[in-house]
RNA sequence: GUCCCCUUCGUCUAGAGGCCUAGGACACAUCCCUUUCACGGAUGCGACACGGGUUCGACUCCCGUAGGGGACGCCA
């Protein structure tokens, strides 16, 4: 039985049967294998992206294509005074950024709220839930009175089935859940294994408040359910909330998602990631200097493993990505194992898209890389991206190639350039020109010589001026392959001009 | 204060009771390559938090302790 429904499950295409029949028809045909894996992507819109929250979309976004199903995205605006254009521009930036898409339209949670109440007015109707009067003032001596006698909940429940008095005039209640009072929740969570609470620890929550608008807990069960989420891949933060969460399911009789809790990402010194450890957020990554796949790459790694596999590209993780292997430790961040698989993808990119991304950085800076200095940079790109750990350091070391004269002299470079480092640089200078041809090859062999002939054979001796005159740095690329690229017109011009400056 | 979760090299991790003399990667150290800085190559250093059980046998299972993290809002 089971085998011919798997098989008709292949040979129908279950995305269709989803348009085809409402929502609520489809999940009354309970085929376990007609469902395809729905996760969603919800984060708040607080104007950037969350490293955390990025990993976070990324394990769903690998989850849902793994399983060749869907990937939502909605905008947790509950509270109204989150929305904002800006800050969800900003979430879809880092999103793109990343390399990771989503299906169907971004949903905001605010525009649902009528129907959040709607829900929150039917479990009042059906007795799962319950006005409830009390003023702000009764419910922090409540609060207080509980902590005191060190009782886990604290709202007495007082309005739940004896209320106290008839309602008060003028006041607009908040509508409470009832949770229930007795006997033990379990949680079955894909990471974390059985997690079990006595029912004792939940309170009758609220979930729509005074004003009519529903509270999260309310708004993500709804929107859950009704997006027909089958996977809630989340942080670990919601653990505690899932219980709650349940007791809404429950009373709406209907079906609880799988759930797997991520942990958090911590910061190198081991206490929770924030804005005193410098970067957060994922418009920071990118300006340091680092590609999306390489953060892809990095992100996964941190707290899922495929045996001792390190570098995994993204088409490969689609195809392995799981939730079994989800570590259910927390992980510190690390930048020197970031910096390693950079430096990998640096190493893999396109030397086109390098020199791209490079000159972005320099318009930054402000220096305007014209034609002539783009072609440099391409023609000495395989070394300098088999050297950088990002895109600022490879901009670090091209910027001699792009930049005209004047230019600052480091001060370890203008050190070399004293009388004795003069003296070799104006000998290469002098004899130039009289090179069979401008090459790598006759320029190392011009040098060669010099050091022979000047100073016992001791080639850095020459190196080193010669490399701060063209350069003004005491170290770059290899020195006589830059020099071809620049040309003899551009090096003569840059010699002189380290002789006449210093 | 109450509850929940976690704990293997400095860091990320492999490990499904004997395959473990605990494997890989990053970092670090040394050496090689080398005109500088890097890249690359080789070698090395380095961990089962602690204490009890269970078992012929425990990194693996159970219970405590310690440490770390998280949640307890008319925030999300």
């Amino acid at each position: 039985m089971a085998l011919i429904i798997e098989n008709s499950a292949k040979a129908t295409t279950s995305n269709l049967l989803l348009y085809k029949y409402p929502l609520e028809v489809f999940r009354e045909i309970e085929y376990q294998s007609l469902m395809t894996v729905i996760t969603r992507f919800p984060p708040s819109p607080t104007g950037f992206m969350h490293i955390g929250t990025a990993r976070t979309g990324l394990f769903n976004w690998l989850y849902a294509r793994r399983h060749g199903g869907k990937m939502l995205f909605r905008i947790e605006d509950t509270d109204r005074s989150r929305h904002s254009e800006e800050a969800v521009q900003a979430i879809i930036n880092g999103l793109n950024w990343m390399g990771i898409d989503w299906d169907g339209d971004v949903v905001s949670q605010f525009a649902r709220s009528d129907r959040h109440a709607e829900v929150a007015h039917e479990l009042v109707k059906a007795g799962k839930a319950y006005y409830c009067y009390c003023t702000p003032e009764e419910l922090e001596q409540m609060r207080e009175d509980a902590k005191k006698e060190g009782r886990p909940t604290f709202y007495d429940r007082r309005w739940r089935d004896n209320p106290p008095s008839a309602p008060p005039e003028g006041v607009s209640p908040v509508v409470r859940i009832k949770a229930p009072m007795s006997g033990e929740r379990v949680v079955h969570d894909k990471v974390q294994g059985d997690v079990r609470v006595a029912a004792e620890q939940l309170d009758d929550f609220i979930i729509l408040r005074a004003d009519g608008t529903p509270t999260y807990m309310l708004a993500v069960v709804v929107d859950d359910h009704d997006m027909g989420v089958t996977h809630v891949i989340r942080g670990d933060d919601h653990l505690n909330n899932t219980f709650r969460q349940n007791v809404i399911y429950e009373a709406m009789g209907w079906d609880i998602p799988s759930y797997a809790h991520l942990p958090l990402i911590l910061g190198p010194d081991g206490a929770k990631l924030s804005k005193r450890h410098g970067a957060t957020s994922v418009e920071e990554y990118r300006d340091m200097g680092y590609l999306p796949e390489a953060m892809r790459n990095y992100l996964l790694r941190l707290g899922w493993s495929h045996g001792d596999d390190e570098i995994i590209e993204t088409e490969q993780a689609i195809k392995w990505f799981d939730l079994e292997h989800i570590n259910q430790g927390a992980a510190r961040f690390d930048f020197d194992k970031l910096n390693f698989v950079n430096a990998h993808y640096m190493k893999l990119a396109d030397n086109d898209r390098l020199a791209d991304l490079t000159i972005d950085i320099y318009k930054l800076r402000g220096i305007n890389v014209s034609e002539i200095g783009r072609a440099r940079l391409m023609a000495r790109m395989d070394e300098l991206k088999s050297r950088a750990k990002t895109l600022v350091q490879l901009a670090d070391d091209a910027e001699f190639l792009v930049r005209d004269i004047p230019y600052e002299f480091e001060e370890k470079a203008a050190a070399q350039l004293n009388e004795d480092g003069k003296f070799i640089v104006r000998v290469i200078h002098d004899n130039l020109t009289g090179l069979s041809a401008f090459t790598a090859d006759e320029l190392e062999s011009l040098c060669k010589s010099t050091a022979d002939y000047h100073r016992d054979g001791k080639l850095g001796k020459v190196m080193m001026p010669l490399r701060a005159a063209v350069t003004g740095k005491a170290s770059s690329p290899s020195l006589v392959h830059a020099m071809e690229v620049l040309g003899l017109e551009e090096v003569s011009k840059r010699i002189e001009y380290a002789l006449s400056k210093l």
